[in-house]
RNA sequence: CGGGGUGUAGCGUAGCCCGGUAUCGCGCCACAUUUGGGAUGUGGAGGUCGUAGGUUCGAAUCCUGCCACCCCGACCA
């Protein structure tokens, strides 16, 4: 298996050739820029699934499922949402192949649609077509719809994990009454997001708005959260948009109020990718390969036996035996790695290679002194500590690394923020050390632009959290009232 | 779609300039010795050299077309 894996920014597509496939997380397959992800890779995002499953069940959501190809003219019908999806649509012409007589399967140009289907490359269209046979009243909103589903943009350039051509992702839809009740689930979806990524992922995340430029298509507001990777490069982790109107009005989709008038109903959507594995794997990922947070690993504890007779393994089974069980009560994951077909040396550099947290090993030697050797994945640090109370030495350890693992991306990510004042100041910390950098800016579409076409960098967000602060736009000079966060992204 | 590059065994490659039927490493299979950090030895299997044509007695090698993939740009969760 090779080595050389490194965290250095130029390096990152070396990561995914040789720590993401050789891995089991994922390689491409046959077709244009998707991916398949291999069981243990799936077993990661399944963890997502579930916990995010439940925040969303937990905050009165439902999941439900709209079909995956969508008439060409529901894209039609809101002008800012055809424009941000056109140019990079999947679309089915034809029903029926046939064999063109000489042997080769070729499209029956008999089978044409009468109306193209595009493959979704997002649900808000076909949702809310439906939407307006649910809804006439105010008695039936809120509408709180999520949707698990993968859909397909036919992006240029794709990037494993971070922009393939098809991926899974959750979409959540909703219906309101008022635009003050939208704009609180758009900012609860967000929280929910931004706990997530902290918490389980262990990646401390920026909430914010975007600029007008960077908007999603068809929403008035797109709050998102931003992570930022070991490069210095920002990624764009989830977001949670305020829709307003427009697709009710597009889809003509109305209510009847408490006071007996026909009104829009309002709309948020937000969404998780699979992008996430990506966030996740160059959030933490050191040269020895994946890091996973305990709150996420599918496996939390790897057990490696050593052994040369039947008799040694034997009476290590027993001891594993019951460690697995006290394990499992304090809801533990446990992975006893017992092939004989590979010695300890090679399961624990496949192991580490998948980013388990913890590893047991247990030998002959051990038996005889009441001990393990006990490894922890984050610090790449082993000791040797006693059988007895290990169970409860495993949960506490596990926690710390979470803890610890978090603090790191942390520390990193404050020594990556940067506040500056002038636009040579700017070029400079953005060509050096990268990260995020907090300026002033003008609020205009056209500044925006001409600093992304010089420096490659674009706002990433206004931060939430961003104070009243007078300052002058570092391109323009013009007045600004709060600094952005500017970086080059993903 | 524009610019650059690469296609040789499951993976990574040498050979190509200067034509003579393919090199090495990893992996795989068998046996033996091994097993507390990616084992070692011996033997073995595996390749229409991306594809279609051309030149030639002879093409991985030279020429032409096509295809695929990678990198850089525009686009983007």
């Amino acid at each position: 298996m090779s080595k050389g894996i490194t965290s250095r920014a130029e390096d990152y597509s070396q990561w995914y050739n040789e720590l993401v496939i050789k891995a089991d997380l994922a390689e491409n397959s046959a077709v244009r820029g998707c991916m398949v992800i291999k069981p243990y890779g799936y077993a990661i995002w399944e963890r997502m699934q579930a916990i995010l499953d439940k925040r969303f069940k937990e905050t009165g959501h439902s999941n439900a499922y709209f079909p995956l190809f969508i008439p060409k003219s529901f894209f039609s019908k809101e002008a800012a949402h055809v424009e941000g999806f056109a140019t990079e649509c999947a679309v089915v012409t034809h029903y029926r192949l046939k064999n063109d007589g000489t042997g080769k399967i070729v499209v029956d140009e008999d089978a044409k649609l009468e109306e193209e289907l595009i493959v979704r490359p997002t649900s808000e269209t076909i949702i809310w077509n439906t939407y307006r046979g649910w809804i006439e009243s105010y008695r039936d909103l809120p509408i709180l719809v999520n949707q698990w589903a993968n859909v397909v943009r036919w992006e240029m350039r794709t990037r494993l994990f971070l922009r393939t051509a098809e991926f899974l992702w959750q979409e959540g839809h909703t219906a309101h009454a008022t635009s003050e009740e939208a704009i609180a689930e758009t900012e609860r979806m967000l929280d929910v997001y931004a706990e997530f990524a902290e918490n389980i992922l262990a990646v401390p995340v920026v909430r914010g708005r975007k600029t007008e430029n960077e908007r999603f298509a068809g929403a008035l507001d797109t709050y998102c959260i931003e992570a930022l990777m070991q490069d210095g490069k920002a990624l764009q982790a989830g977001t949670s948009h305020f829709l307003g109107q427009n697709f009710a009005k597009a889809f003509d989709v109305k209510f009847t109020s408490k006071e007996g008038k026909l009104e829009h109903v309002w709309a948020t959507s937000w969404g998780v990718s699979t992008r996430l594995m990506g966030a996740l794997i160059m959030a933490h990922s050191d040269d020895q390969g994946l890091v996973l947070p305990p709150k996420l690993a599918p496996i939390q504890v790897v057990i490696v036996p050593i052994f040369k007779t039947d008799e040694e393994k034997a009476q290590i089974d027993a001891f594993v035996n019951r460690l697995t069980d006290e394990l499992k009560v304090k809801d533990i994951s446990v992975k006893y790695d017992d092939r004989d077909t590979q010695r300890p040396g090679f399961k624990f550099a496949e192991w580490e290679l998948k980013g388990v947290p913890v590893r047991v090993a247990v030998g002959a030697r051990d038996m005889q002194n009441g001990t393990v050797e006990l490894a922890r994945r984050d610090t790449q640090t082993k000791e040797t500590v006693a059988q007895e109370g290990l169970a409860g030495n495993i949960e506490q350890l596990l926690h710390a690394i979470q803890e610890n693992i978090y603090q790191k991306a942390l520390d990193f990510r404050t020594s990556h923020f940067t506040e500056v004042n002038s636009y040579d100041e700017f070029k400079e910390v953005l060509e050096g050390k990268g990260g995020f950098i907090s300026c002033h800016w003008d609020g205009t579409t056209e500044t925006e632009k001409r600093v992304k076409e010089e420096t490659k960098a674009t706002i990433r967000c206004i931060p939430l959290d961003a104070k009243e602060e007078e300052g002058v736009c570092i391109f323009t000079g013009k007045p600004s009232s709060r600094r952005v966060l500017f970086a080059k992204a993903y």
